[in-house]
DNA sequence: CATGAATGAGTTTTCATTCAT
DNA sequence: AATGAATGAAAACTCATTCAT
């Protein structure tokens, strides 16, 4: 049977070594997806191996041949999640606005990614659970802060000259507060719901939520200029 | 030993009705506290029913005695670690404070109340990656919702008709501010720890953030009164 | 509380002994009771001492307290359902009748027990299945046979004598031809339902069968007598 | 061992993928025979997964990745179980026999069936305690039917046309009959033999019942041909 | 690069039975 | 006669991982 292959249709039957790389590439990049929805529905113990391999063109052997483990499997998957973010704050443009006004837009650059988003979201929640306990290995780690707090560190440099922001709140501070408002309204959403019966996501009341992170910040940053 | 019992009842190793319910109530109370901590720092997969048991004076038998399942005790953790704080917001009172130093009060009980609960904050993240699916089918579900927004309702209420809060709104959505700050602080230490090299819960800055949940939600409430 | 009981109400609350030891005899029958359903519903192995003692008034140590083990409550159940049929036959009345129809009478007589019982033919098989371990140690034993062959051998012998039924059958050959007939009707019908799509208790159908079992019997009695 | 690999195919160590799928089959095959007598000796409940592992190559691993579960173990035990009667019956070939002749044959295929098949009887016994549960989720029990009817159906046509044979019992009526006889033969034989201390499996008695099983249905179909 | 079969160690759950009063 | 609590042993089932080709 193997030598069969071998004789007929040479040139479809034998795979080049670009060939191989790109299915191989490819491989790895469907392995990544479906362990990425597996990982964030139902976390690190709750994922199955046999049920990622059943939901891809491969195996199970490729997620050992290809990432170690579960758990470098799962490494790979929040690595990933964690770079798609990073390279959308890298591209933020905001030079051209007023401090204000550029801050409103990284708030909402930050909303609009984690709406759309919402398996980074899971997935954040769920390395929290571990306690970052893979985060702090990774080797693409030192990379992952940087964008954000620049942007950011810009800005608020560029309001402190104009005298608009407050003084005693830095980058880091910033952040905390618009990443805790957009990550609560995904990551929380179903106990809230669950709760106080109000969906998060409601459609209807999506623009006043994005309204009202950056209005939070703002008011924040501007209230009381001068006197602290 | 039969004939020691037909003795009398005035004996050390006689336990009375009362005594064994006591007993039953301790081993109970002994098996949900050590579950606590098990589920929130594990995951409700990643717990273990073996561990609960070893770590207790009983058996794993008792377990599914008390609670029928793994999940059966998963949900009574999960309902005793929200009426922790359902009850402390019950009891606060704040009808002498102005509206404003009332709001601060209640957001600062929340900091409080999340810094000192940890596995609180834990157990609710564990819980949305579930989708809220236990939390939904409690029994103790109705009751959860009504302190908090009762308390924040009245305040707002107070706030708005002595001209100082914004009208557009309401109770739910300064809760959610709230909690998402509160909750933030905790449940995403690990990742933003690892990530920016910050501590949020470094006692240094303790003040510092307590200060600003207040802060954030009054001068947000208290921006362009009027005009929206 | 002991002790205030005996003060308050004597006549009420002081049981004499003759009522304790009908609620004794009540409990027992209670206890059988419950138990003729589990047991047929379920089979030995399957059958839930748990469930038994939540279908009773009382509790489940009072299995043990009367009848010892599972298996002892078991095999109560077994001598009572047989006890039911063979009081039956003790009773019928065929001296009256010809041998051809009082062989049909008891036939019908079967007949119609099985169907009224079908715990008892369920009991029968789950026994079987258990190759009869326990109905082999019962005391009540001896005494089942006596009834049904008595009655069987006085008609035959009155048939054999009027030179109506061939003399190559034996009691037992025609019990086991009711028996098997009747029996199989009510045992195998959910097998013979499931594969032939018919169901064997359909009322519309009964009289036919009731006919059939009588028919069978005689055709097979009568056949060519004098040549065997 | 990678480099052996690459040698050749001849070894006797290295195993094609032909030969370990025949392992697979002979793995599932043991795993099924011995599974049967476990169900069989012992009812769906009674059985232990532990207990048929124990008695095979394989470990309770294999029954779990071949069958899924102990359920899924007995319902494939089932349907191999009545497949062989199928089978038997197919091969059945009365054309060229006279309806009488035709008729006992077939009684006679059933009664030798069942009684060299002793574990099928059980089963059908085990399958009715539970209600056909599991057959009638059955994919093989659509083709169940067919045989035995087909041929049954065919002989009483045949006996109907040469005025041989009663026309109000149709095929179900007649493998009723043969079934219940035969079926109570095997199944029954331990209480009847606990109550009336007879052994229906006596060979000193086989040739007994043998002719009997015909009589009985031949005697019952050619009574008063043309009365009913 | 790929694959079906296999597995050991663990994990949840069940069940008849007994204890202490 | 009665009862709620307790239990050890065993049962079904699961899971990440590796083997052999």
């Amino acid at each position: 049977m193997t030598e069969e292959a071998g004789v007929a249709e040479e040139g479809v039957a034998e795979e080049g070594v670009a060939e191989r790389r790109r299915d191989a590439a490819r491989t790895r990049a469907d392995l990544l997806a479906v362990a990425t929805t597996e990982f964030a529905d139902h976390g690190f113990s709750g994922a199955r191996v046999d049920e990622i391999a059943a939901r891809t063109r491969t195996t199970k052997r490729m997620i050992y041949y290809y990432f170690g483990s579960k758990r470098g499997l799962y490494l790979a998957v929040l690595e990933h999640a964690y770079a798609g973010i990073r390279v959308l704050e890298a591209q933020l443009e905001v030079e051209h606005l007023d401090p204000a006004r550029a801050m409103r837009a990284l708030a909402e650059l930050t909303f609009d990614h984690h709406e759309s988003h919402p398996d980074f979201v899971r997935l954040v929640a769920i390395e929290n659970i571990h306690r970052a306990e893979h985060l702090r290995t990774s080797e693409a780690l030192p990379g992952l802060a940087a964008p954000a707090v620049d942007v950011l560190g810009g800005i608020l440099e560029r309001g402190h000259a104009a005298g608009l922001f407050r003084a005693d709140v830095d980058a880091l501070d910033v952040h905390m507060v618009i990443s805790a408002f957009c990550i609560f309204r995904l990551a929380n959403r179903h106990t809230f719901q669950a709760v106080f019966d109000r969906d998060l996501l409601d459609p209807g009341r999506r623009a006043h939520y994005r309204r009202m992170v950056g209005d939070l910040v703002l008011e924040y940053l501007t209230a009381h200029v001068g006197r602290a």
